[in-house]
DNA sequence: ATCGCCAACAAAAACGTTTACGAAATCCAG
DNA sequence: CTGGATTTCGTAAACGTTTTTGTTGGCGAT
């Protein structure tokens, strides 16, 4: 209730005056603007939102969207929450607020967004698990609404985006593997047709070929990107007839690895002894045993190359972050761990 | 671009009566209703979120606060994302939207709340992970903006709050060991001062005084509620002297509980065989083996119960919800399983 | 025929801010 | 002193809605 009209009044100024000295505006006396300051701190005045937005045309929010609901979500809070942290330190320069756009399970992702977007909730957003074929990249380029994705897609508007290296796990790995004599490698691909299902596949078929390796389809393994998933597929792969056994493995979930390292272990397939594992780096995967050799990457920073390649976008902030439109796929570093031991002679 | 004037021009009615239409209000005539409420569809028209809530005083948006970076997040995606998506159903039948307010770890918590607070960003809001003494609640209390706690706190600001029964936990997992003859029973706590670590210790203590066992300060073990966590717990277990060692332990956390069970496999102390362990129910949790003596709880439903107990205190909905101010810890049920076996008699 | 009533719409105020513009006061050079 | 430049501030319009208050015409009842 406590406007900026209040402030004015008290202050014997004009609302206009009080306005400029807030916002840090050239006109206006330092000894006024002091006054001010201090009298809006101490009746803890901070201007509405909603009318500072309707007179800017801007609402200093920028969306992430996420959807909710337990059976869809592919990683885990610890990958976001990180990648956020990066997000927001730019953020923060600009005065800028990152929320999370929680879209019900019950509701068509697609309406959402519309809704999210006509509204002028944000002024920019963030979309990640893109499609292979993603309507979300379309509706929001045509709207001329600033996004970014997070994750590659057929779909091409000219837009920003930053992805994983997958081609490069999947090839990275695929040699390690079988430079350490492993012929049957099996690989995870996600169930519904999010783009790195299609680019992670694709890249392991070209490394195999590239050594003369066969491409079998029985040795990609679909699931739900969760530890349930990896659970899972470690008893599919015990389930499978000893000669067609995959004898090691490649994903990149973190989730996924830790249930994975727990199903091969109940079904006796030792990581690191009997069955190769190579993954992605995260927190949680620092305590398996055996070590796991795995890509690492610093979500922070990819957070922080998220956010400066949006702002690149918007014209409000170009000119801190002359990036052109960012189109980048971030490298992972390999570290060696024990978990992908040479394949048994027999 | 497209506001409700040009809607107006191109029907050749006025603003007003184009806004009374899409509002549903009552005196327009249908036939009109109808045109309207098509050209507004055709045209992709959306009301301004900014215009709509300076006018109405209200934003429809209520705020989740969560805090980014790894280190601290406690609960997994999949906790806040099944209890959002039960929140989103009820909010969905008031064209209520909740967005999650990420506060960035580099931000002091209280000074991010009083931000979105005061520039009206959400009509209400909701916060967790409370403190034993949380200011936050005093502060939303006294600024009288809606709001709802999930966790309990010696601050009492006659505010609503919902709560997991960490007592019965405690009090069932101490009987159910101790009724199997564990003698030493160990517990986890957070590290913060988090108000469930009094809570949860404080019932453990009496359940253990009441059937005249001895409590240890040193079988209570710290850690942060997550995978490490649970994992760095059985090394701390597996490192004490075999006679102080626990033989049974509870905890509540189900990322930790992951960690647990890897780390007590790893040192030797295989769950349900040489170590006894009771925890809450997860999707997770699922596929751990042994399966896992757990505690049952409808995330959904809890989420559905956290919104019907914020709208009961909001004036606009608490017709809907005649609930009063809601006070209430959640009971969680009992699922045997085969991760508490009896103490070995040696 | 008059009056009041009702349905359906128009007109205009209001929400709280930012900002373009103009006015007053001050200052400095000539 | 005087003129123009500069500093500092007040005035008012504008952002896009919702909502209150008016207005119009048609209708039925007296």
């Amino acid at each position: 209730m406590t406007g900026i009209r209040e402030l004015a009044q008290r202050l014997n100024l004009s609302i206009g005056t009080v306005s400029r000295a807030l916002n840090g505006k050239p006109d206006v006396n330092e000894q006024t603007r002091r006054r001010v300051l201090e009298a809006a701190n101490t009746m803890g005045y901070v201007p509405n939102q909603a009318g500072r937005s309707l007179r800017k045309g801007a609402t200093g929010v920028i969306g992430f969207m996420m959807q909710t609901g337990a059976q869809i979500t592919g990683e885990g809070d610890v990958f976001f929450m990180s990648v956020f942290d990066g997000v927001q330190t730019v953020f923060a320069r600009h005065q800028l607020d990152l929320v999370a756009l929680l879209c019900s399970s019950e509701e068509d992702p697609d309406a959402y967004m519309q809704r999210v977007v006509a509204r002028g909730f944000a002024d920019a957003l963030m979309i990640s698990a893109t499609k292979r074929e993603d309507h979300r990249i379309e509706y929001l380029a045509s709207r001329n609404i600033p996004f970014i994705a997070l994750g590659r897609s057929q779909t091409d508007a000219g837009h920003p985006w930053l992805d994983l290296d997958f081609e490069g796990m999947a090839e990275t790995g695929v040699a390690r593997l079988v430079s350490k004599g492993h012929k049957r490698i099996g690989i995870f691909a996600p169930l519904d047709d999010t783009n790195l299902g299609y680019v992670f596949i694709e890249a392991y078929r070209k490394a195999l070929e590239q050594r003369g390796l066969p491409f079998d389809p029985d040795l990609i393994f679909r699931a739900h990107p969760n530890e349930r998933g990896g659970h899972d597929i470690a008893h599919a792969i015990a389930a499978m007839p000893a000669k067609k056994q995959p004898t090691g493995f490649i994903l990149t979930n973190e989730l996924m690895t830790l249930g994975f390292y727990n199903g091969l272990y109940e079904v006796g397939l030792t990581p690191g002894q009997k069955f190769a594992v190579i993954s992605r780096d995260s927190p949680q995967a620092h305590f398996l045993v055996p070590k796991l050799t795995s890509f690492r990457l610093s979500l922070r920073d990819l957070g922080i190359a998220l956010a400066e390649a949006l702002l690149a976008t918007m014209p409000a902030y170009a000119a801190h972050y002359p990036l052109g439109v960012v189109r980048k796929i971030v490298p992972l570093e390999l570290v060696e761990g024990d978990s992908d031991m040479p394949v048994a002679n027999n």
